[in-house]
DNA sequence: GGGTGTGACACCG
DNA sequence: TTCCACGGTGTCACACCC
């Protein structure tokens, strides 16, 4: 097959947050500082980066402890008057579910990644990623199984990966794949509703009803096959594999071959399934919403050669996690009843809800809410601790209600343009940024026809430290002398602010806000004329036409029927007064999933302040620049105009292989909004290539999927179990040029690497497999790797610690799944998907195997200190601080003593070598080793770590935190009139409890 | 007490 | 050699004004 040879992993998403080296390595009860060694500008950035990184997490923690000392003072008395007021909400909510709706999510896979990929087809069988040495954008399913995922930094990626590939970003390129793809969808539903680029929500329920009346022709699409989805291993048995046998999950699945097919179709080779010879692939799809979604995805492919997975339920919230559930290149359906949204809802991770980010899910967790089960269990509580959209939101989610609406009335609010660079302090060059960023920003407002009223000027400083300070204009502008006039104005007084202190600087931006189309602000100025007209009087001529404008404005540019919008879209805050009445169910049951909070209390924003909100200060520096030129400050003569502000290697090879080591911010493309491009790219590149050995080693697993090189297994350097045999490649695909490059490379990896096909083919069936198709031939496990199988999935042997706590997973039945050992339970388990061992992982860790505590224990920890300071190898020692520590960490902390100086008898197999400072780490703790690695990778070049206390509140307890709850007044929830289907919820939850 | 502007945060792709 | 992006959305607290 085409696209899908990324195998169903779903990859170690989970294991690598963008935050967690920073999590595992702070502790909850004082981090400490770690100063380091300064051998040249990255290491010092790293270490601000880390600093900041300590702060924040510090933050999150203060917060967390601020809601835990309420807890006590809440008396059973009020939190059951918040059950009963949570009852009445989910009554409510209950009785106005809607299950008539067909919703659809669909996410292309591996976005980026895969048109790059489509573009370069030698970057199909290797691992790449798709941005610079700095950040990824995403990499493809191949590198996911490094650990390599969206929003990682560049040089940690190539860390877990040394052969990842880095491409450079296209944005037009997806953006035209983009309008592609949305062309198919809009013919399900007119209305579908674009999220981003690779994203949409489609209601197809009057699809379905049309589509009753299809002709079987009408419901038929042909497509041809690619050269690689032909079989060409020449074996002699072939096989012809009845439709009822193919992989469900697969483009393919559940096509029912038209008969007038010709035979080739259905032939296939037995050995690696794919069709014995070069033909079109005809396919006739059913009436049914899983039919018309894979047909939708059919034709995507066939258009695009790009994969999308997607989730059909009754609603967009839950859409949306099931469209991640098969991913790639698979859907999940969760049909409209009420018993199975609860069933899907019920042990639902409360992180896999769009919305509960990190932070939420950490101080959730806190209380005891992990799953969407405990959101209910717990609601008396939240009901008291969040906010009133946030609790409301968390019943909804509890209970499996989301929007029905789809619809597009996506009214952008705000354009900016943000730049990253090496360090600048000096005025002229901050001038000169500003200026750069103003032209484009003018630029993208020109674009798009829109003019604004507030700029904001966003800083990064270069210890990190984020700051944005904005000044809403007297008048709606868009050209550039305005614009950097106002950026100008407030940049100066942040120099001047931190002068004599130079203002350090490593990103700049500016954005604008308060937005209106150019066609509305002439209708506005014209009316407003009239006004000014009708009303000669005493104010300024500015100032009297603008409360005219503005009231116009509240009245023109929609704010009302936004305001009317409920989001599904939801970022849990984690503040905690009820500030908002409580809303109607009615007005809070239709959310729009483009917004990120449920808004129910809010009032339109206005923009009719007849004097512009700002303190009087910037007021008053503002009307010193309104008078001032607008031109570039004279420095920007100087010189300077091509000041490199960060090393770039970028490279591109003859074939069209890329890698790009680094970037310069002067070539740097800018990206795409949601919806469109704005900004442009060149991007030098060079040649570079580390491929090679991933075309011999991962063309197996892509195609058969049973290569399973676990991110641990590549650090150690251990393939469990695979033969070298399996995955050689044909030496054509190689260049010379490869080779030689490679040679010594290739041939350390493969040395260590041994790769097995960790097959079981027992053929009884998985116990409790709810998805697994019992019938699945022995050649079809090995393209179906991607296939979905339930939670029940198998496991084997090596029941190490924790084994009662995984029982769930326990079976000794293996069919084609792939073997994975879990880093937190150690155990050896077979899943049909990487998303479901990612989901074990974190199943383990909700489990409390592993806490953040322990983390931070741990980094704590003498040994720790050690492993820290294995940048340079075991020999080296940190300061050695005592902690206290809990009998876990204890027991984990000997185990660790023995990683750094393993047994000689320590069979090879449990060794892992640690990708950073290859130091040798014992495998059989796996938390330890994922810790070891997070700590190594973000101080890889630490020569030394001193532990010293760090000092405590400086600056973090200034304002933001979580405030203390004012009283609430929660008014009282519309009464109830649906009690039986509240009685309902309780009934199934307390069953199930 | 409501509206507005502002800054910090959280979150998503 | 390279060293943590950038495009967005929404919520909340607070100060200030009327
Ligand atoms: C998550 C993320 C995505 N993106 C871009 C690149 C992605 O290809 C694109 C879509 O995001 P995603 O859909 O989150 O990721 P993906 O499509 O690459 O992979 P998959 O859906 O199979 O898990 O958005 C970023 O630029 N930054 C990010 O942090
Ligand atoms: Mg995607």
């Amino acid at each position: 097959m085409d696209s899908p040879e990324e195998d169903s992993d779903q990859d170690w998403s989970q294991a690598w947050d963008k935050d967690l080296l920073t999590e595992s390595e702070v502790s909850r009860n004082g981090p400490t500082v770690v100063d380091q060694h300064i051998s040249g500008p990255s290491q010092q950035n790293g270490s601000r980066y880390f600093e900041n990184e300590v702060k924040k997490e510090e933050q999150v923690n203060r917060k967390i402890e601020e809601q835990m000392r309420k807890i006590p003072k809440l008396t059973e008395a009020t939190i059951q008057q918040g059950v009963v007021i949570a009852d009445k909400l989910l009554a409510d909510l209950e009785s106005s579910r809607d299950l008539s709706r067909t919703i659809v999510h669909i996410d292309m896979d591996a976005f980026f990644a895969a048109v790059e990929m489509r573009e370069n087809p030698k970057l199909k069988n290797i691992p790449m990623a798709v941005g610079g040495n700095d950040m990824l954008s995403t990499s493809n399913y191949l590198a996911r199984r490094f650990g390599v995922r969206a929003a990682m930094p560049g040089f940690i990626a190539k860390k877990l990966c040394p052969g990842l590939v880095i491409v450079p970003a296209s944005y037009d390129k997806y953006q035209a794949v983009s309008k592609d793809v949305r062309a198919i969808l809009s013919q399900y539903d007119p209305n579908m509703c674009p999220m981003s680029l690779d994203e949409a929500y489609l209601d197809i329920t009057e699809h379905l009803e049309k589509r009753k009346q299809f002709t079987e022709e009408q419901r038929t699409y042909r497509r041809t096959l690619t050269e690689e989805e032909v079989c060409t291993c020449g074996a002699d048995d072939v096989g012809k594999i009845p439709a009822s046998q193919m992989d469900e999950t697969t483009e393919c699945e559940n096509i029912s071959f038209d008969s007038e097919d010709r035979e080739i179709v259905t032939i296939r080779c037995a050995t690696c399934s794919k069709q014995k010879c070069l033909g079109d692939e005809v396919t006739t799809f059913g009436i049914s919403a899983e039919e018309a979604v894979r047909e939708m995805r059919f034709r995507i492919h066939t258009a695009t050669m790009i994969t999308a997975s997607a989730g059909i339920a009754p609603n967009m919230l839950l859409a949306k996690v099931c469209s991640d559930k098969n991913k790639p290149n698979g859907q999940f359906v969760i049909p409209s009843t009420r018993q199975a949204i609860f069933e899907f809802v019920r042990d639902l991770p409360i992180r896999k809800v769009f919305g509960i980010g990190k932070v939420s899910e950490k101080m959730l967790t806190a209380v005891g809410v992990t799953t969407c089960t405990d959101l209910y269990n717990k609601r008396g509580l939240l009901y008291h601790l969040y906010s009133t959209i946030s609790f409301n939101y968390f019943m909804r989610v509890c209970i499996g209600i989301g929007s029905t609406r789809v619809e597009r009335d996506y009214e952008r609010k705000s354009i900016g343009v943000e730049r990253t660079f090496s360090e600048i302090s000096k005025p002229a060059e901050l001038y000169k940024k500003c200026y750069e960023l103003s032209e484009a920003l003018t630029e993208d407002l020109s674009k798009e026809q829109m003019l604004g009223k507030t700029v904001t000027l966003k800083l990064k400083l270069s210890n990190f430290e984020m700051r944005t300070r904005s000044h809403t204009q007297i008048q709606y502008i868009s050209d550039m002398e305005s614009i950097y006039d106002a950026a100008k104005a407030i940049l100066r007084q942040e120099i001047q602010g931190a002068s004599p202190a130079p203002l350090k600087l490593r990103l700049m931006g500016v954005r604008m806000t308060n937005l209106i189309s150019e066609g509305e602000v002439t209708k506005q100025k014209t009316i407003s004329g009239l006004f000014k007209k009708i009303t000669t009087k005493t104010q300024s001529d500015v100032d009297h036409s603008l409360p005219v404008i503005s009231q116009l404005e509240s009245v023109n540019s929609g704010h009302i029927p936004e305001q009317s919008n409920d989001n599904e879209r939801f970022s849990v805050t984690i503040d905690n007064c009820h500030r908002d009445q409580f809303k109607t169910v009615e007005s809070s049951m239709d959310i729009d999933p483009r917004k990120n909070f449920c808004t129910p209390a809010r009032e339109p924003n206005n923009e009719g302040n007849v004097i512009p909100g700002s303190s009087p200060k910037i007021v008053e520096q503002f009307d010193t620049v309104y008078s001032t030129d607008n031109s570039l400050p004279e420095c920007f003569g100087e010189k300077n105009g091509q000041q490199l502000e960060c090393r770039s290697v970028s490279m591109a090879s003859d074939d069209g292989l890329e890698a790009n080591l680094g970037r310069d911010d002067t070539n740097k493309e800018s990206r795409s909004s949601l919806f469109g491009y704005v900004s442009h790219v060149k991007t030098d590149q060079d040649q570079l290539n580390k491929s090679v050995f991933w075309k011999d080693c991962m063309t197996d697993s892509q195609l058969g999927g049973h290569c399973v090189p676990k991110l641990n297994d590549v650090m150690e350097g251990v393939f469990c179990g695979k033969e070298r045999g399996d995955t050689e490649c044909s030496e054509n695909d190689k260049s010379d040029t490869e080779l030689d490059e490679h040679q010594d490379y290739t041939a350390s990896v493969e040395k260590s690497f041994q790769i097995t096909k960790e097959r079981n083919v027992n053929n009884s069936s998985p116990i409790g497999s709810r998805f697994l198709k019992p019938d699945v031939t022995k050649s079809e496990q090995v393209s179906q790797s991607r296939d979905l199988c339930d939670m029940d999935s198998m496991c084997v042997d090596k029941v190490k610690g924790l084994a009662e706590s995984c029982e769930t997973y326990c079976c000794t039945q293996v069919e084609d799944c792939q073997k994975y050992e879990c880093p937190v339970c150690c155990k050896n388990l077979y899943f049909r998907n990487l998303n479901l061992f990612t989901e074990h992982i974190d199943e383990c860790l909700a489990r409390k195997c592993v806490t953040d505590e322990d983390r931070a224990l741990k980094l704590e920890s003498p040994n720790n200190q050690k492993i820290l300071n294995s940048g340079s190898g075991l020999d080296k020692h940190g300061s050695v601080r005592a902690n206290d520590v809990s009998e876990k960490y204890a027991q984990q902390h000997a185990e660790e003593s023995e990683l750094s100086a393993p047994s000689t008898s320590t069979n090879s197999q449990d060794i892992l070598i640690c990708p950073v400072c290859n130091a040798p780490q014992r495998k059989s703790n796996m938390v330890l080793f994922n810790q070891h690695v997070d700590a190594c990778l973000n101080r890889q070049t630490i020569k030394e770590i001193v532990q010293e206390d760090r000092p405590t509140g400086k600056r973090l307890s200034s304002g933001h935190g979580i405030q203390t709850p004012s009283k609430k007044q929660k008014t009282v929830h519309k009464a109830s009139s649906n009690t039986l289907s509240n009685m309902t919820i309780l009934g199934f939850f307390k069953g199930k409890n």
